[in-house]
DNA sequence: CCTGACCTACCGAGTAATCGGTAGATAGCA
DNA sequence: TGCTATCTACCGATTACTCGGTAGGTCAGG
């Protein structure tokens, strides 16, 4: 059986030996190509096969996740690991919204990068310890709706079936101020109708 | 303690004395006072506060719906049982619907008024066996959905977020056809808006 | 003190949906 | 064959919602 194919891209030299060095010491792994620019990496996307791609996150020109959502275009099963010194959680959260598989901090132990590919070929995601801390956060803020509660409140309104006019009405507010409210709310939902809102509404339990 | 007091209702004489006569066997309930039309009925519930409320459906006048209704509204917390010979599916969960917490069928054994007695005192619903089985019909009745199927297509793609103009488009057909759809959709499903349209879908997993 | 987030409010133009009709075609069923 | 359900289609009036602005007041945090 083939070793999985590996395109390694980071645009820091030193990082990318070590890792390279440490990936084909598996028996399972190996590093076919690496790049240390995404352009490099795309034009090596596009030549030849992968079967994953670890990619650093903050790169010259195009990022890790450009990068990402190119490999995903190209080719839809390959299995994408970032490798990054970021911990913010919305970065976090935003990579993983886009499919990546798995999420390995650079201060971690050489293991993660392991422990990841064995998950990720397995069809799994792959968190550092660090990054599943973090995760828990994701989660909560991703249960709360980043609407404001005034505009929760009219959501739940809305998915009571009132009208701008008798929403107006029960707040005691005019019915522009609704009518500002539902436009901040549709913006914000990414959803440009009433029925957009209230499969969002039913997403977040707010029904 | 008290006996349970009850109302009893029944246009047929014979039938009122017999229920009201194993009624009064009984240790725990008592038939306080009993009438043989609804207007009957309705005066003796303004008078006096009974537990129990059991009424034909099928009266001269008001029926036993309407007279439960009356009974529901002015004492909230009484119990109310039909006895009735129908086993009409829609009158059934009409009546259920209505918050009525016994049925029982008067070609049933005088047990099943017993239970039923016991059951809704204990704050249970109470339906006899022959009912259980209309039941039955009448879940898959309600999760199916009264919608004919062209109805449903459209509901789908409603909840897909299409404006009637994408779903003429879709569809092949005029707006105004689809126009047609939605109005008879929204009465259908008793809704005044899209809104509502979509919880239903959600409840029919439509969606 | 200034900034940013939030709530409030208004305007106008445009689009979409609702409501209440009518009505022809077709197909199945009694 | 006549009844009923369904799908189709149109009309006009009205209401509701969407979108892109602007903008003032408040209040918390840096």
């Amino acid at each position: 059986m083939d070793k999985y194919s590996i395109l390694l891209v980071d645009d820091h030299q030193i990082l990318l030996e070590g890792t390279k060095t440490l990936i084909n010491s598996s028996q399972l792994f190996a590093v076919r190509a690496t790049a240390t620019n995404a352009e490099e990496a795309r034009e090596l996307l596009k030549a030849e096969d992968f079967d994953i791609l670890i990619t650093d996150y903050e790169m010259p020109g195009m990022s890790g996740m450009e990068l990402v959502q190119l490999a995903k275009a190209s080719c839809p099963d390959i299995k994408t690991i970032i490798l990054s010194m970021h911990d913010d959680p919305s970065v976090v959260r935003e990579l993983l919204k886009m499919g990546v598989d798995g999420y390995v901090l650079k201060n971690d132990t050489h293991q993660s990068i392991e422990q990841a590919l064995d998950k990720v070929t397995r069809g799994k995601k792959f968190l550092s310890e660090d990054i599943s801390e973090i995760l828990i956060q994701g989660i909560d803020q991703e249960k709360s709706t980043n609407l404001t509660p005034r505009e929760v409140e009219i959501v739940k309104l809305i998915a009571k079936e009132y009208s701008t006019k008798q929403i107006a009405d029960i707040l005691f507010i005019s019915e522009r101020t609704v009518e500002t409210h539902r436009k901040n709310i549709l913006k914000k939902t990414g959803t440009s109708n009433l029925v957009g809102l209230i499969k969002y509404a039913y997403s977040k339990d707010l029904i």
